[in-house]
DNA sequence: CCGAATTAATGAATCGTTTCAATTCATTAG
DNA sequence: CTAATGAATTGAAACGATTCATTAATTCGG
């Protein structure tokens, strides 16, 4: 049934090493070897077979991204950050979901390291990286993506969140606010914990300014509804006159919540800050100031480490690459 | 450097045969020389090659899903519909991105071919569906996905968007609106055409109600967005009761131009209703009424199609599923 | 205690491609 | 005219897991 490179060897009257340099290296085969092998390849619709082909390489041209949440804008953005760069090596990123859970992470790493993929780019579910250690020692180089490597065993590329947080705070501050809420949760993701960390840090700094903490379950719009129904329900006096949500669902939901009340207005009343830039920030009903990240940079950035790292092992040894965010300033922060 | 089974039979003081009975089929081993075996596994930090393996075996456990847009919501939804099918097969779906380019599209199908995948799922880019049946002549199954095979030389999972069309129309006029405007394009895509005949349709069951088609370049919020600012142009005589836009997407950007007029209110003065009903819908300033596909299902479907053909050839030969969508009532068409 | 039946383990052959040392053939320099 | 050079082509030997016909060892009924 399947036709391979000896059936098309023996139709075009040629050796099977012929075929296989008029499929790879055309230019060492003589034209009219060339048009006669093309001849028997399409008259016979002979198709390569990969695995053979791999198993021969003993190395795949694939690198594996193991993202957390493939529904996060976020994440498919770094995914297709990686395949553009990957593109560039011509190679290609399979992308895969852990969903969060430790489990699947680990099921997911063993079918890649399976493949013998090239390499694999990972935003670990926790801190527990053994896992991901042994599988490094095993000879498959790993980025961290989104998140440091403490102890410099991998190379990692992530946004500064500290500096993020500050950056959202400081310019609610600016505007003259002092009366700041800062929303999300949970607190155990060290992303999370950082912006807070950053959001303090900044209140601090200026005086008069007072930073106030909501900590939600998780960061979807539905959470931020909540939030933003329970500051209506409050006394004026006891409303904030801004807000930094966590993520830019989180200030999606808020605003939905806040924009149906006549009563408060955005921004004038409460001015609000999200993070991470989504496309859907620009197009609400009053467009979002955002912190952005270079998530496509991102993952670009965690190929060209990870080649890198192939192509001459131990160059990249342990190097810690971390982007700086960016304040994007719209209507929810405007002056009136 | 790399180990193999060999490394471990000779660890383990046992045949290659035997490791690979450990591996595949641990019941047929004595317990003691599992364990050896797993022991020596364990020490030298074995990893099964999935290329050998592939190429043994002469087929992949993967099915190829290729797609038009892995950003619609109503794709992604597709590929977690046929992920979890597949898992129950433990089979995994390898998830692929045309983006509309016919181009891309052969790349893709030749790149799924030489992996050797078990079948396609494929949401051909146009109707030309040549390349495709070559494919399938080859001996790979193909089911097309959100697209009808006219002359039945393929299996295929669809929607009936006439009677969607008709379906989202007929609502409007219960309500009592007679004033409706169609909003979607390109025209030539298939579904589109097929909502604005069913459309179409309904408007001519019923006296009294006018049908305007306002065609869009594409069908995002931006352009939705566009046209309801031509919308609030209008003088209030030349303006629809009721919008029917051919995706959601278009509906919230035609829902975020109006609302923030004081002069039109949703929905009252114009009631909306989208199509797809993405997860935005619920969750947009005023809730969206949407047609809703089942869009999990079609993935299941598509994938159990094409596990009958693998493993019975012939068995589902040119079955053509459609499935019936739904009406979601919300908000913007409540009476009041 | 023998032969039959059952259970374990073996290892060579195979999948389809690529590689590379060896071969052939034609061309050119001396 | 010979020897040397270079270009094309050849085909056997890998890559690593699985399969399956054999062999070996064990158990059991009579």
């Amino acid at each position: 049934m399947a036709v391979s490179v000896r059936d098309v060897a023996k139709k075009a009257g040629v050796s099977v090493g012929t075929v296989s340099n008029v499929l790879n290296t055309p230019d060492k085969v003589a034209e009219k070897t060339v048009l006669k092998v093309q001849a028997a390849i399409d008259s016979l619709g002979f198709v390569r077979n990969d695995a053979a082909r791999q198993l021969r390489a003993g190395k795949s041209r694939s690198i594996g991204l193991l993202v957390l949440d493939v529904r996060n804008p976020f994440f498919t953005d770094i995914a297709r950050g990686a395949e553009e760069a990957a593109n560039d090596h011509n190679m290609s990123v399979l992308l895969a979901n852990s969903d969060e859970t430790q489990e699947r992470e680990k099921q997911l790493l063993s079918l890649f390291e399976e493949q013998r993929v090239a390499g694999l780019l990972v935003s670990p579910v926790t801190s527990d990286i053994e896992e991901l250690k042994k599988t490094q020692a095993r000879g498959t180089p790993v980025v961290l993506v989104d998140r440091q490597s403490k102890d410099k065993s991998f190379c990692s590329v992530s946004v500064d969140d500290v500096a993020g947080g500050e950056m959202a705070v400081q310019h609610l501050i600016d505007i003259g606010r002092t009366n700041i809420l800062f929303a999300g949760g949970p607190i155990g993701i060290e992303q999370i914990a950082d912006r807070l960390k950053g959001a303090e840090r900044a209140a601090s700094k200026n005086r008069g300014v007072h930073l106030e903490t909501y900590v939600t379950k998780n960061l979807t719009v539905l959470e931020g509804r909540a939030l933003g129904d329970e500051i209506l329900s409050r006394p004026k006096s006891k409303r904030p006159d801004a807000i930094f949500a966590a993520n830019d669902l989180l200030a999606l939901g808020i605003m939905q919540a806040i924009v149906v009340s006549t009563e408060v207005s955005i921004p004038k009343d409460i001015a609000i800050v999200g993070y991470d830039d989504i496309s859907y920030a620009s197009t609400a009903i009053v467009s979002l100031t955002s912190i952005r990240q270079p998530s496509m940079l991102i993952g670009a950035q965690a190929v060209e480490l990870l080649l890198m790292e192939t192509e001459n092992p131990g160059s990249a040894k342990g190097r810690q690459v971390v982007f700086q965010p960016e304040l994007v300033v719209r209507d929810t922060t405007s002056k009136i």
